[in-house]
RNA sequence: GCCGGUGUAGCUCAGGGGUAGAGCGCUUCCUUGGUAAGGAAGAGGUCACGGGUUCAAUUCCCGUCAUUGGCUCCA
């Protein structure tokens, strides 16, 4: 007999090699019927393994994410079988599930793969999954599994000769045999809805060095109906592309006589970028920053002394030259190394530190143009950047101060859903850092703590570092699921070195200050893309360039609309008149479709009376008021909408 | 940069080896209105660009550029 603990901390007695499923069955047959995976002393087991010792048993089933990852898992490897059989001679690598679906990386050898074979292949996955075929693994030996896959997979003999005799598992399925190692739902017919969703190359593991295999996304579902909602979920989530909604709100632009990856701003995205610059600038003069402006191209030798020329010389623009004195220019692809020579223009005292350098800095990247991307990945885009230099000891607050700012800045603006990210070095790769191990165990503990002690949902990326020391970035999501940096702040030793910063302490002596590289918002763009997404365009209200529409029900009341807007605009709302010569039901179903909070109508009886008909984006008609009524209303909204920064 | 997809009017898109289509937008006229599209007429295209195949290419093929889904990269 042995002993299984149950997540209720019920206990139960089975006779050993009793499996998951049936301890499901023990408990109900509808969890039976529901049961795709299961965990045993914390390692993934299948339904179906027997379990010979006394341990915790955890049930998975759709609503969990390991049953999720089974059941991914699972339906990647019937797309391998549904490839190897309408493509004879593929060579299988990998197959995980996903955070949301699962893919499959295959040689195709001289064979293609187009969105116009997704059917014939979704099809033939439903035709295997129909067929209710059990996955059962079974122990390999090393040398039977080479000899398995032996000159007719490369792939596969790379991964068993990583892999230790005596763990290597293979499983089956109907006719299909793959190397796994487990995690997977009871049988093929569990499976009943399949989305093959994108082709992708990608590198064998990931070097971009190997030969780009080809691969297969796609997504399943116990139920069809969970598919149909998933694909009007992505619609959806295409709706509120920043892309779309930007070109829709007159925001932005792109030409291509201009170049990719070059955003030209617009009036109306130009007006909502300086007022969130503003709203910044506001709180870090609260916190203690002061502005600070350099140029747009500096000496190559200024990016040599700071090292980011050797790391990035070849990813920076660097076309500029005297034809005369073979002086070469870069143009800024950051602003770091210009803030250390202005704190270089004269000696500090350690009474005088912290000093907090802030700048709107547009600085110019070439990045590779397969990995341009709207807003969020461009070649010239501004930071709000600063430079924190201070003591060793002022490290640890200065350090809090700012985490404080950016989760002052993400929660006035209503992003509540982010991730942070501390990274740190690849301790494999010491290459890849400059400056010393002292200082980057130094730095990597000052950020840990400090995420700790602002409570923080922090994880740890080995490798993620910058090479001149670690970071905490704060990541959120686009509408399709992606995630980007936003805010980060970042510990520096090495550029203080690098350029030789000091300043006299209290013993008389000179010591080396200690650098914070902090962007709360990140970019400009990229903060104003995510923000898009995320609002899906319904800026709030302090921020959106127009907040009030006018709209005349007749050329007749223009003169009256103009005196509203003028009333409006003394009191700093942003407004406009509509009055062209349409139906008062078109103006508003444009000034919906744009968008904008506030649609006032007037006619005969507002222009006799003095007041204004109010109506709400997206929820319509708020009555009739006065035009300082409806100020107050307005302006009160705007004051409600944002808080100051408290130091 | 690499592997796929896409490129047709200002926008969204249909079409397809024989001189180009729709809706919205724009212009003009009519309409003067009451909370999400009033009516009519009209203008607008070297079908991304460059080569090739063909009697004939916007359509097929190759290349370039742009864009897009990934991969790699991301100071």
């Amino acid at each position: 007999m042995i002993t299984i603990t149950l997540p209720d901390s019920s206990i139960k007695k089975y006779e050993a090699g009793i499996t998951p499923m049936d301890v499901a069955k023990d408990i109900s047959e509808g969890l039976a019927r529901n049961v795709l995976s299961a965990s045993f002393n914390g390692k993934i087991v299948e339904s179906v393994t027997p379990l010979r010792e006394d341990g915790n048993l955890v049930l998975y089933t759709w609503n969990d994410d390991a049953g999720k990852k089974a059941f991914w898992h699972s339906t990647a490897h019937i797309l391998a079988q549904a490839l190897e059989e309408l493509y004879p001679g593929v060579k299988l690598w990998v197959g995980p599930a996903i955070e949301k679906g699962f893919y499959y990386d295959v040689d195709l050898g001289e064979q293609t793969l187009s969105e116009k074979d997704f059917k014939t292949i979704e099809d033939k996955m439903l035709e295997i999954a129909r067929g209710k075929h059990e996955f059962k693994m079974h122990s390999v030996s090393k040398a039977d599994a080479l000899s398995y896959y032996n000159g007719k997979n490369e792939y596969k003999v790379d991964l068993i000769n990583n892999l230790e005799d005596g763990t290597i598992t293979f499983c089956d399925h109907d006719t299909f045999t793959d190397l796994c190692r487990g995690g997977h739902i009871p049988n093929t017919g569990f499976v009943k809805a399949v989305k093959v969703l994108s082709v992708a190359g990608a590198y064998y593991q990931g070097d971009e060095n190997n030969k780009q295999l080809t691969r297969v996304y796609g997504i399943s579902f116990p139920k069809q109906k969970d598919l149909t909602e998933y694909l009007e979920l992505l619609e959806e989530a295409k709706k509120r592309d920043h892309r779309k909604l930007g070109k829709e709100l007159e925001l932005f632009t792109f030409s291509q006589r201009v170049g990719q990856g070059l955003p030209l701003w617009l009036p109306k995205g130009t007006a909502l970028r300086e007022r969130l610059e503003a709203f910044l600038k506001a709180a870090q003069k609260k916190a203690g920053y002061e502005m600070v402006v350099s140029p747009h191209i500096a000496q190559k030798e200024l990016y040599v002394t700071s090292g980011h020329f050797a790391k990035y010389g070849e990813d920076s623009f660097r076309v500029i030259k005297t034809p005369n004195e073979g002086e070469e220019f870069m143009l800024k692809p950051m602003n770091c190394p210009h803030h250390c020579e202005m704190y270089n223009s004269r000696p500090w005292s350690y009474k005088e530190l912290p000093k907090r350098f802030a700048e709107f800095g547009t600085v110019y990247r070439y990045e590779q143009s397969g990995e341009l991307h709207g807003l969020t990945r461009v070649r010239g885009f501004t930071q709000d950047d600063a430079h924190i230099f201070c003591t060793p000891d002022q490290l640890d607050a200065e350090f809090k101060n700012v985490i404080d700012l950016v989760l002052y800045v993400f929660g006035s603006l209503g992003f509540e859903n982010f991730s942070t990210q501390v990274s740190v070095r690849d301790p494999e790769k010491p290459e890849k850092y400059i400056g010393s191990l002292e200082n980057w165990e130094k730095a990597e503990r000052a950020i840990i703590n400090a995420a700790e002690e602002k409570g923080l949902n922090y994880c740890i990326e080995e490798g993620e570092a910058a090479f001149y020391g670690p970071k905490l970035d704060f990541m959120v999501k686009d509408a399709l699921g992606r995630s980007w940096q936003l805010g980060t702040i970042q510990v520096d030793y090495n550029l203080p070195e690098r350029f030789g910063l000091t300043y006299k302490g209290s013993d008389n002596e000179l010591h080396r200050p200690v650098m914070i590289h902090r962007a709360p918002f990140g970019s400009m763009e990229r903060f104003i893309a995510i923000l898009l997404e995320h609002t899906g365009g319904n800026f709030p209200l302090w921020l959106i360039p127009e907040q009030v529409s006018i709209l005349s029900l007749s050329e007749k009341y223009e003169k009256y609309a103009e005196k509203v807007l003028n009333l409006l605009q003394n009191n700093e709302i942003r407004a406009l008149v509509d009055d062209r010569n349409e139906t008062i039901g078109k103006k508003i179903r444009e000034a919906e479709m744009q968008k904008i909070p506030y649609m006032l109508i007037v006619g005969e009886q507002e222009a006799k009376d003095g007041t204004v008909s109010v109506r709400k984006h997206s929820e319509g008609d708020l009555g009739v008021m006065t035009v300082p009524e409806f100020s107050k209303m307005l302006l009160d909204e705007v004051k409600s909408e944002i808080k100051e920064f408290k130091v």
